[in-house]
DNA sequence: TGCTCATATGAGCGTGTATTCACATGAGCC
DNA sequence: GGCTCATGTGAATACACGCTCATATGAGCA
């Protein structure tokens, strides 16, 4: 066992802040649902929650709590029109780490158990 | 509500499989703990359990489940001398969405709750 | 005002997952 | 062989998370 370079990887870590933030984004990318609405808002640029619910398939009470998630964590912004309200991605770091992990996934044909 | 946007964007939804390959990903990166195993190996290159844990400041027994978690999905890669095991990261896909990620984090410091 | 529609939210439930403890495997050493 | 050390694994517990149902807010419209 190597003390000194156990020590020097520990000094290099990234502070227990960064980490967290790193683990929440990651989190919020972590679900199907999400990600699809995600993927739509890529793709459709500015959409409802309706609209949104139809073309990810998912229940309007789903994809607004979902929205509500990603709109704390700054992933989309909101437009609100009267009754409606018109969510889009916030910056284009989430389509970054998107379009990367989904080469990354459809390259590499996920997981070979064991 | 406009259905042709809606049957528009339902298309050119990536697969099923393909959006659960992204969450599974991005779900093992949605891990502290793993997270600081990944960013030690990022630096220190190839280390052994006992050092991971030490530098992590994990159990040994957590870090060997997690480092199993891992392995099953192609994220690191084992070597084996003797009762040691050596593990590294797998390929750099993880460094850039590690490093991507870190500095949208870092940049755009988290969350400003509602 | 009273009604409907679009969205938002809270509570409760079921499920998945991380952590810990105890033990197993298996290499090196006496 | 018998012992210790490094790692791996299974079971149990505790916690977090997403989903759904019910309800709330608030805009548009008669």
């Amino acid at each position: 066992m190597d003390a000194d370079r156990v020590s020097a990887v520990m000094a290099s870590l990234p502070p227990q802040a960064a980490i967290e933030g790193l683990a929440e984004v990651f989190g919020l990318l972590a679900d199907p649902g999400r990600l699809r609405l995600m993927a739509a808002l890529l793709e459709g640029g500015e959409m409802c929650v309706r609209d949104l619910a139809a073309a990810c398939g998912q229940s309007e009470s789903s994809v607004s709590h979902a929205l509500r998630l990603l709109r704390l964590n700054r992933v989309v912004k909101v437009r609100r029109s009267g009754r409606m309200a018109y969510y889009r991605l916030a910056d284009s770091h989430v389509r970054m780490l998107f379009d990367l992990a989904l080469t990354h996934v459809t390259h590499d044909e996920g997981d070979h158990r064991e």
